[in-house]
DNA sequence: CGCTTTTGACCTGCGC
DNA sequence: GCGCAGGTCAAAAGCG
């Protein structure tokens, strides 16, 4: 009776919320992350329990105004509360209209002892048949109405039809239901609004997360380092210790969606992120899980300034950032590296600018020397704190081709489609740190970096790890290998989930871009793998296990007996990787891009370029993608 | 009216 | 120190 469903709910769901998290929460966008498939159910019971009176009331009620001694007669006898509500909870599913149980209060004798057993079988029939009711038939069985109506089914028909006092008590009680109804409705909205806020809560801390693992990678051995990483977090720690390579895996999917472990993670660290006094992370601990500061950081526009620097621990880098992290030169140059990595697609385009399934701001614009098309600057716009920009030039050479330079990632839920720069400007910043940290010359051998990130050199991709702007660059204005696209999916090792058999061209958008980013996220290891081989063979046992990739695993055992050169030829030779890229990638632009951009589909599905040259470049380079240099 | 775009000014880093 | 170039800001204008 009190314990009423609501309150029971209330607590049940606050867990199951907890766990669930955002699936309820309809403001944010889908989760694509498998983590949090086995959810699904629980979250759409979550869904259903908003509604969880009036779903069962209303069968019960429909069923038995129309013919209630029908169902008094039908129904099996017996029937328990317990039965009934698991009954129910199956059955949720498929009721979603709340109903406001008006005619509820016609049913009130159901409480009735005497009657008690018909009734429950009429429920237990509905409940059957439908959506039976919830606890909340305790509720109303509580009721004293149906203590004075105690008699048959008939009699209480009878009683609810011709009795004033009965429609008070029953107007009494579906004003109570109703505000019930109403409070459960709030609790509901508070619920989405914690999830939003765990949500948020996790995709900054995973930022924050990659961001450290790629210092550990940096300064692994350096163990007094490591004792600097933010003080307390376990969480962390556990990232430490359980190997830095596992996890970073795991973060390379953006999805909001986290587990309850990350959730929690989430929290903690939300709530640690004052307490930590290593002022190495903090400072990005702080800012990146504060979502406060972004908000002054857009409308207080000084004080913006001074701390959207600190708030950026992968994201986008001011040129102050420098400044204010003066214990940790070393992680300085480390993180200035990390922000600043790009990835630039080029793409033969009419549009302004790719779709890529993020709202873009425009801020800037700014002519460049060498090129006589302006560049463009935008500003992710889907969250307030997202700090992700990204530039966009027209090749001076074919203005046909457009340059989208992305850096940062993302501090906010994205729909699938975002998912692909998201992903990718992730992995590229890894893997550009994870090239630069295992050889202290990555960034300054362009050349080995470049071979050792992207094996697969003779397509697609140019690397360019000069500093301070590490780049990789996707090149889709070419034609492409049609007999990579033509190869059956079984060569390629990775796995489409949803996709069909006929090859990349039927992948979509949303799985693509994940895999791509995946992919890119693999070279990196490999790339890790690779020069820390050639600079001391030694880490090869604990990163090789974990390459997902045919190739990358191929060129592993090459790798341990040959040099980086003999890895990279190996998997040159295996085009799959690379056609894998360039769909990943045809989808990003194609499939994921928006109608408008009729042009960039049409040129990425046909000209999809898998060419990836090992570019030795400098700044210039980097840019050298750009039209002027 | 609110949001976005435009655009000139400003800041910063780098090379000479 | 100066100039150049890249990048960002913010007021003004445009747009729905």
């Amino acid at each position: 009776m009190d314990k009423g469903w609501g309150l029971t709910l209330d607590s049940d769901s606050l867990g199951f919320f907890l766990n669930n998290n955002n699936n309820s929460n309809n403001k944010r966008p889908p989760q694509p992350h498998p983590q949090h498939n086995h959810h699904n159910k629980r979250s759409i019971s979550l869904d259903n329990t908003m509604f969880p009176v009036n779903l069962g009331r209303r069968d019960y009620h429909h069923q038995h105004h129309h013919e209630p001694a029908a169902a008094a007669a039908s129904s099996p006898p017996s029937d328990h509360v317990e039965t009934r509500r698991a009954v129910v909870d199956e059955v949720d599913f498929f009721a979603k209209k709340p109903r406001l149980a008006s005619e509820d209060a016609d049913h009130h004798d159901r409480d009735d002892d005497a009657s008690k057993a018909n009734r429950v079988s009429v429920k237990k029939e509905n409940s059957l048949g439908e959506a039976p009711s919830r606890p909340d038939l305790d509720v109303n069985t509580g009721l004293h109405l149906l203590t004075a109506n105690t008699g048959s089914d008939q009699s209480t028909v009878d009683d609810g039809v011709s009795s004033d006092s009965d429609d008070k008590r029953a107007k009494i009680e579906l004003a109570q239901l109703q505000m019930e109804l109403q409070r459960m409705n709030i609790e509901n909205q508070r619920l989405k609004d914690m999830l939003g806020q765990v949500s948020n809560n996790y995709s900054v801390l995973h930022n924050h997360l990659v961001a450290l693992m790629q210092q550990q990678q940096t300064h692994g051995t350096d163990s007094a380092q490591e004792n600097e990483v933010v003080e307390g977090k376990s969480e962390e720690r556990k990232v430490e210790v359980g190997g830095s390579k596992v996890v970073p895996i795991q973060f390379m999917n953006p999805g909001p969606g986290a587990t309850a472990e990350t959730d929690e993670i989430s929290n903690s660290s939300s709530e640690d992120r004052t307490i930590s006094g290593s002022p190495r992370n903090n400072s990005n601990v702080v800012k990146n899980s504060d979502v406060v500061p972004y908000d002054s950081d857009r409308d207080g526009k000084k004080v913006g300034r001074e701390e959207s620097p600190e708030s950026e621990s992968q994201g986008w880098v001011p040129n102050k950032a420098p400044k204010l992290t003066p214990n940790k030169p070393i992680d300085q140059s480390t993180e200035a590296t990390m922000r600043k990595a790009r990835v630039s697609v080029r793409a033969r385009s009419e549009a302004p600018m790719i779709t890529d399934g993020c709202q873009w701001r425009k801020y800037g614009q700014k002519m460049a020397k060498g090129n006589p098309c302006p560049r463009a600057y935008y500003r992710c716009t889907m969250a307030v704190g997202c700090l992700v920009r990204k530039q966009v030039q027209r090749c001076a050479e074919d203005r046909s081709i457009l340059i989208t330079t992305y850096e940062g990632n993302h501090n906010h839920p994205l729909p699938p489609a975002a998912m692909a720069m998201a992903s990718t400007t992730t992995a590229a910043a890894s893997m550009l740190l994870s090239g630069s940290m295992s050889s202290a010359d990555g960034i300054m051998n362009p050349n080995l970096l470049a071979r050792a990130i992207l094996p697969c050199s003779s397509s697609m991709a140019t690397i360019s790890a000069s500093a301070p702007f590490p780049t990789v660059t996707l090149d889709l204005t070419h034609n492409p290998n049609p007999l990579q696209f033509q190869r059956p999916p079984t060569q390629f090792p990775i796995h489409f989930p949803g996709q069909g058999q006929n090859g990349f061209g039927s992948v979509q958008t949303a799985q693509l871009p994940q895999v791509f980013g995946q992919a890119l996220y693999n070279q990196s290891k490999f790339s890790g793998l690779q020069l820390s081989q050639e600079m001391g063979h030694s880490q090869l046992g604990h990163q090789a296990p974990q390459l997902p990739l045919h190739q990358t695993q191929q060129q592993q055992q090459p790798s341990l007996a040959d040099t980086v050169s003999a890895a990279t030829a190996a998997i040159t030779a295996d085009p799959n990787f690379t056609a894998a890229l360039a769909a990943a990638i045809s989808s990003i632009i194609g499939g994921g891009a928006h109608p408008n951009n009729n042009t960039s589909s049409t040129t990425t599905n046909n000209n999809i370029s898998a060419s990836m040259t090992t570019s030795n470049s400098n700044n210039s380079n980097k840019m050298g993608n750009f039209p002027g240099n």
